[in-house]
Order: C-alpha cells, then structure tokens, then sequence
DNA sequence: ACCGCCGGGTGCC
DNA sequence: ACCGCCGGGTGCC
C-alpha cells in the first residue's frame, strides 16, 4: 500500500506501530518511534555464562538485550548479543526477572554497552539504558525497584549516549531538522567533496556534472575503501562507532544513492559518449547496445504515458552505467564487464543481468529511453518483465543485459518469499525513484531486501521525505554493516541524532556523504557551476481593487484593526493569537477574492463567556486558518509549520519543534505566550484536510481584480505563444477552485495539483502537465504547499504566485520546481500585490525575514515574541 | 572464579 | 553445635 505523502505519514506510521503492537502481543521485535523516547537512566548489570557462547566483545562495545521467553531454565531468560548477533552470554537472573517484565510490557527499549571487562572468562559488566516514553517512566522506575535496582540518571560517568548539552544545541538541531531541506542540510560543504571527475574516462563533450556522477558511480562499484566507520587494525577490523570488530574484511556496499535533485542530463549524449569515447581503460572500448528487446512492442497493456523531453531524474546516467556493463559483451565475444567492473571480483563474472525496478508511471519512459537512445550496431538484451505472458524462467532472465519491472509486479511475485526474480543473483539491481520503498513495513520494501545482487542503486531525488526514518530502508537495501539491523540504525543513528547530539549528527553526515551523491542545480564541479539554467526574472504586478472591492476591504481592516489595537493596548496579542491570525488570513483572502472567506472566519471580536469557551473558540479559529491552506510560521524554528499542532493557549507550531520544548524545558511553557503547555492538551492538526468541497457554479460567481489581473496575463500570454505554460499559486486552496470557473470559460486547458490528492493521481496529473504534445494542459493550479521538493514541473516556464506567503524561502521552493535543470526557456514570476493592503505590508515583511532568521539564532525567545507583536503592528499600520 | 555460594566435616585452648 | 569455622566442590539462563 502506498503510505501516504508528506510529513503526515509520519504520524500514520506511529499509529499503526502501536496498533499492530497491540495486536500482536509478544509478536516480532517491537518496534516503537525512537523520536519520541527519552532516557530514564542507566543500570550497571552482569552479563554471566560467558564461557558458554562464542560471541565476543570489544571494550565500550554496544550488545543488544534479546529476550528468550522459550528458555528452559529461566522463562524470564535475557541474552546478551554482540552487534553481529551472535550469543556472549545472559544477564543474571534476577536483573532479568525485572527486564523481562519492561521488555514484555514495552515499557522501555534496554540497550546495553560493555564499560570493560570484555576479556573476562566468566561475567562481564554492562551498563544499560533505558530508553522511553515519559508516561512509562515511573512503571520501569518502579519496576526496577521492586527488584531492589535503582536507576542512574543524569549523566554519570558510565553513561555512553551523548545528551544535548544545552538547551541551546537542542534548538539548533530541531531548526536542522524542521527546515524543509532537511536531506540538504546533511551535505553543507560537502558537495566539492566527491571524487571529482574522472578525466581519464572522458573524451567526448560529456557535461560536467554527466562526467561527476559516471565516475563517482564507477569508483563506488569498483571501490575497495572500508564501509564508513571501519578501521583496518593490524588484520582485525574495528568499527568505530559500536566498538565492534570482525576478522574478515566489511565489504562495503557496491552502490549507493544517487539523490540529484533536478532533472539530469541529455541522455543522448551519454549514449553519444559511450559509442564512440575511447577511454584508457581498455574493456570500455568497442560499441554499445543495440537494442535487442523481444517483448517491447507486444505490452499494450502497459500505458504508454507521454514520455517528457527531458528524462526525469538519474534514469539516463543509469543507463549509461548499466549498458557499459552489458556491453562488455561484444558482438559474441565474451568480453568481461566493462567500465563498472575493471577488475571485476570472482563472483561478479557468473552474473551479468541488471535488474531495473521502476514505478509503473516511470516504466514506459525506461523504454522509451531504451529504444531511442541505444545505438543499433550492437546487440544488448532488454526483457521487459511485465504482464502476464512475461517469462518467469530464471535462467532467461539471467541471460538479459537488463530486466525492467516494476515494484508491483517482483512485490506480486514475491508474496512473501521468492519468485523468479528472486532466483536470479542479479549483478546489479537498481531501484528507481528509491523513496518508494521507505515504509519498510511494505510488502514491496521486504521483497526488494530479500533480491540477490552484488551491486545495489538507488535513484532518489528525494531519499528523505519525512524524517530520517526514511532513511534506514535505503541504508537497509545498501547492505550498510551494520545498520541493516534496525537497532543499530536506531541506537548509532536515529537516537542520537534526534535527541540533538552533535557528533551523531556528524556520524550521520559522514554516513550519508559515502554513499550518496547529491546535486543540485546551485552544486560546482571544480568551482565551477555544475548547470547553467535558463535565466529568470521576478516582477510584481500591482492589483488595484475596485471601488466597490475597496470598500469591502476597509470595512473588514478597519474592524480588524480595531480588534488588533484593542488587544495591543491590553498586551493580549499574544493570548489572542488565533484570533489575529483569523483576522489577517481574513484581509489576506479578501485581497484575492470576496468570497474566499470562510462565513465563520467573518465573526471576529465576540465576548465571550468563560475563558474555556473564549479557548475553544480561539483553537477552532486557529484550525479555520490553517484549513484555510494558509502557510502559517512556526515560532520555533521560523519556517513553514509542518505536523501542525496548536497548544492549548491557541498557539500552533511544528510538532517536533514543540515535542523538543516540551522535553528541554521543565516546566514547559509555550514559547510565544509563556503559558503552561502539556503534551497531553496539544491538538493534532492534520496536514492536509479537504475544504468542504467548493463546487462554484459559473452563475454565481463574480470575479475580483487579482483574478482579472491574472486572466489578462493568461490571455496575453497564450495569444503571444501558445506553447508556453503556466503554474499558478495559492496558498488558498478554494482560491484554486475559483479560479477554475474564468479559465475554463476562457478555454484554458488546466489541471490541478493539491495536498489532497492521491500520489498516484499527483503523478497522472504531473505527467499530464508536463507532456508537450498538442492539447496538453496549459495551466497548472498548485497548491503552495504541494509544490513541495522533488517535484518536476519544467513544462513551465511561467510562475504565477497569487498571494504572497509568510515565508519566502516557500516560494523559492515552489518557483524552483519549473526553474531546474530540464528548463529550456527562460523562467518568468510574476508575483500578484494588491495595492495598499495588508499584502503589500507582508511583502515588506518578508523582505527583512531573512534578516531575522538570522537574528533569531541564539537570541532570547523574549526578542521573538516582540518582534513578532511588531510584525503585526506592521501589517496593520498600527 | 584471586570470587560467592553450597553443603559436609568438624568442634576449647 | 538447633551454632561458627574450615576447606573442597563448584559455577548462566
């Protein structure tokens, strides 16, 4: 089942974690949101019976608690394993009778590390942490206890998990996190870093950045370096970070994650490269692929979507890696692999097939490719594994260069365990748009680890969509020792990273720098630019309101702004918060259309009775703004609310900017009014709710200036050159809605992107948008906030932003989704202003933004606060 | 295990 | 001595 999109399925998957914990009882490991945990303390036990088992153990070296409730001797039975899994010994009987008990109930995660001692013959210590949420901390304490054991907290001596330091560090690691780009943020300066170009494997006008991303690619098929955090120790190897060592050399993943965030690369001149470039190394020489695809022609069943001009994402530079190997074979010959495998390791000779797993929505485009750009002179196998007279031999699919499927097709087959695809041992497997697989709870998820390979890709623009969650399955797929094992990702990675340690941020940084290649249209090569783009050019188009509109308007502001000067004078902006927000997304709705306000966001200043309704109202108000599709600030980390939560003193923030306040601060106050604030009282605000549908009959509908203003530009536009398309955004979803009457009436051909679309009905309309073909859509109505990383709207080259937004940095992302690599004409945003309004203000605003995010770093929330009292004082001209 | 614990042998100084 | 003390056997859960 495709989980569902954005930060949203976060929350889904907790849900069905503690849902499915339930259910099944004492069923598989559980495996409970890390995010959310905290230290209760440590224990100093004894591992005993050492003598009896063969695992070993390095000083400080992490073991994990595996509960044996099958023992004979001991049904409270708690093992003790070393990171490779293998038995060291158990814990003494009576520690277990009480951890057998946390364990059983979920009360706690127990990870356990060995302080010294790792050579003794007969017990050894170890000192456990005990990690959870806060409402099971006074069980495990007490539990604990009744044994006779106390915990440790604070952090004594022994303990070996990092805590945030200060408050302070903590903040900066939530603003890590909350910014959008977060996947982004784990590359600052590292993006020179890579092994540059390799200019030997270069002769032809191969782009740069084309050059950067074979060459890497090669090094890491090829690359006999240690896996990050291996150090070779005389014939042993030690991992640095669980304190680990095996005998046998870590092979590291042959592979990696190709994350280029923009539509990369000419395919043809690829192809062009790999025809007729002679490298120096010798096996690359001789013709590349015909293409020898005996089924291609016969899938009528798969639907031939309108492949796009530019090739979407790494696909193309995959290609080109995937054939060199394939080519090795020439004509007959029995050539070994080719540039991917100069030296190729005894095992990589017996397989040759490359296994390409794509979206359906992606598949004809991998055809497409295929047959265009593969020169004709030499033969390469392409079976497309499709349909239901595909041919499930193993032995016929090991004789392909490549195989092309789909996740649902090897997840159908598979159905829990084998399948012709997984008989095969594939000499590469490639997972395109990677990020499908994140929900490692999928059946597709399971079935794309159980595939044997030797070389493992995985294209993604996008490798971290949600949290750093996302991000095990990929590592899991890579085969990164040993954080394939969930508990170590979680205790090396995840824990630390989240609760705001500094140097598993620096780990996890390390970890992603080594397999992952990472480009975006600002990246260089050498110093220089690695793309040029098209040129783009930003104006601001003045609305003036009519007379009538006018009026209407002051009506509203003057009563607005009495509300607001009323709660200035009384110091109770920040109490009534909710409500000033109410009264600015009101004027700002206004300026786009009359009748975009919500009815019940016109009532604004009633009195009312007991503070608990005059609560009520303000937490409903707040909702209305944020339903409103209003992109809203977070106080906390000062960019768009994400997981929105609203306090109980009607505040709203990012979830997990709060959650951090809520676990530094003690008592916890609410960072903008400094009242009381409790997880338990905070209201979840879903992501993206669906407006009671606004179907606007043309015959009640009246126009505003800002539409008129935009039909004009639509118009003049279409008549100046009709090829040219359009995006246009709104933060006001039913705004999109109105829109749709005037360009439907005018003939515009348009299609619609929102939140509360499907992803497969995004990637329909995406798609729809971005084929060239005569009729295709002309006009894309976007949702602010879908237009959201690792979209590619290049199709467009005109941005029409509706209503300004909070924050800029918002609409950058938006703008870029059409200004990336893959636009040929030079892009155009016209920004819509109505004139002498609250929007002129918020543009004034947001100019000295970038200004205060700066600001806000280290300084006192008390200066955001004011500043914030200020910045409503602005709008309003108070 | 250079321990702790058990249980049998032993028994004033 | 229904004790203390000694010294051998013994040893995860």
């Amino acid at each position: 089942m495709q989980s569902s999109r954005g930060w949203f399925s976060f929350m889904d998957d907790s849900v069905t974690e503690t849902l499915s914990q339930a259910l099944q009882g004492t069923g598989e490991q559980p495996d409970r949101e890390p995010d959310t945990e905290i230290l209760f303390g440590n224990l100093r036990g004894s591992v005993v019976g050492l003598r009896y088992y063969t695992g070993v153990v390095n000083k400080r070296e992490m073991v994990s608690l595996v509960r044996q409730p099958q023992n004979p001797h001991d049904r409270n039975a708690v093992m003790v394993a070393n990171v490779y899994g293998s038995q060291v010994g158990h814990i003494k009987r009576e520690l277990a009778a009480s951890l057998a008990n946390i364990m059983d109930n979920n009360l706690a995660r127990i990870d356990g590390v060995v302080p010294f001692g790792a050579t003794n013959v007969f017990t050894m210590p170890v000192v456990l942490s005990f990690w959870g949420t806060e409402e099971n901390r006074h069980a495990v304490v007490q539990q604990l206890s009744s044994h006779g054991f106390k915990l440790q907290t604070g952090s004594s001596g022994t303990n070996t998990h990092a805590h945030c330091a200060n408050a302070a560090s903590c903040v900066g690691i939530c603003l890590t996190l909350c910014l959008k780009n977060a996947f982004d943020s784990l590359f600052e300066d590292l993006m020179e870093d890579k092994n540059g170009e390799r200019e030997a494997a270069v002769c032809t006008p191969l782009l740069p950045h084309q050059k950067q991303a074979l060459s890497w690619m090669c090094v890491c098929e090829n690359s006999v370096a240690l896996p990050p955090f291996w150090e070779d120790k005389g014939g042993l190897f030690y991992n640095t970070l669980t304190y680990s060592s095996v005998r046998e050399r870590p092979q590291r993943v042959r592979g990696g994650i190709l994350a280029d965030d923009m539509g990369l690369v000419r395919l043809w001149r690829l192809c062009e490269w790999m025809c007729d470039c002679h490298v120096s190394d010798q096996s690359l020489r001789g013709p590349v692929g015909f293409l020898q695809c005996s089924n291609l022609r016969q899938t009528d069943c798969i639907p031939r979507l309108r492949v796009c001009e530019n090739s979407p994402g790494n696909m193309p530079a995959f290609l080109c890696l995937c054939t060199c190997v394939c080519v090795g074979k020439r004509a007959g010959s029995e050539v070994g692999a080719a540039i991917a495998a100069p030296s190729p390791s005894p095992d990589d000779t017996a397989a040759t097939t490359t296994l390409i797993i794509c979206p359906l929505s992606v598949l004809s485009n991998w055809l497409d490719q295929l047959e265009q750009h593969v020169r004709p002179d030499v033969r390469l196998n392409v079976y497309l594994y499709y349909g239901p007279e595909r041919n499930r031999d193993p032995r016929f699919l090991s004789t392909q260069h490549v195989v092309l499927t789909t996740y649902n097709v090897m997840t159908a087959d598979y159905s829990g365990s084998g399948g012709p695809l997984h008989s095969v041992t594939w000499l590469r497997v490639v997972l395109d748009e990677g990020h499908v697989i994140r929900n490692p709870n999928a059946q597709q998820s399971k079935a794309v680890l159980d595939l044997n390979a030797h070389r493992r890709w995985i294209l993604s623009g996008t490798p971290i969509q949600n949290s750093l969650k996302d991000l095990w399955m990929l590592v899991a797929f890579l085969r990164l020792k040993p954080f394939d094992v969930r508990e170590w990702w979680n205790r090396v990675i995840q824990r630390p990273v989240t609760v705001g340690d500094k140097t598993g941020l620096g780990n996890l940084q390390a970890l992603v720098r080594c397999i992952t290649l990472r480009r975006t249209k600002t990246s260089r090569v050498g110093g220089r630019p690695l793309v040029s783009l098209p040129k783009r050019s930003f104006n601001i188009e003045e609305v003036e309101l009519t007379t009538r509109e006018r009026e209407e308007y002051e009506l509203a502001r003057t009563e607005g702004r009495a509300t607001i000067s009323r709660y200035v004078e009384e110091g109770s902006v920040l109490r009534n918060y909710a409500d000033v927000l109410a009264i600015l997304v009101r004027l700002r709705q206004f300026c786009c259309h009359p009748d975009l306000l919500g009815s019940t966001l016109s009532q604004t200043g009633v009195v009312t009775a007991t503070p608990a309704e005059l609560r009520e109202r303000l937490i409903e108000r707040l909702r209305l703004v944020l339903g409103s599709g209003s992109d809203e600030e977070c106080p906390v980390c000062l960019s768009s609310v994400r997981l929105a939560v609203i306090t109980h003193c009607a505040h709203v923030y990012c979830r997990p900017c709060i959650a951090e306040v809520l676990r530094t601060e003690q008592p916890a106050r609410c960072p903008l009014c400094r009242g009381p604030i409790k997880a338990s009282e905070l209201v979840e605000f879903p992501q993206e709710v669906e407006e009671e549908a606004g179907g606007y009959p043309s015959e009640n509908w009246r126009s505003s200036s800002k539409v008129d203003a935009l039909m004009s530009s639509l118009l003049r536009l279409r008549c100046e050159d009709s090829s040219i398309k359009s995006l246009v955004v709104s933060q006001f979803t039913r705004f999109l809605s109105l829109l749709e009457v005037p360009l439907r009436e005018e003939g515009f051909r348009f299609v619609r992107l929102d939140g509360t679309m499907s992803q497969r009905r995004r990637a329909q309309v995406i798609q729809e948008f971005q084929s060239h073909s005569p009729g295709s859509p002309l006009v894309m109505l976007l949702s602010l906030k879908a237009g959201g990383v690792g979209l590619n709207l290049t199709a467009a080259s005109h941005v029409f932003l509706m209503d300004p937004a909070w924050n800029p940095a918002v609409e950058d992302q938006c703008v870029d989704r059409c200004h990336r690599l893959g636009q040929t004409r030079d892009v155009v945003i016209t920004k819509f202003i109505v004139k002498d309004s609250v929007e002129e203000n918020m543009v004034k605003i947001q100019r000295q933004k970038q200004d205060l995010v700066e600001k806000a770093f280290g300084t006192n929330p008390s200066k955001r606060k004011t500043s914030r009292i200020e910045e409503i004082q602005a709008l309003m001209e108070l």
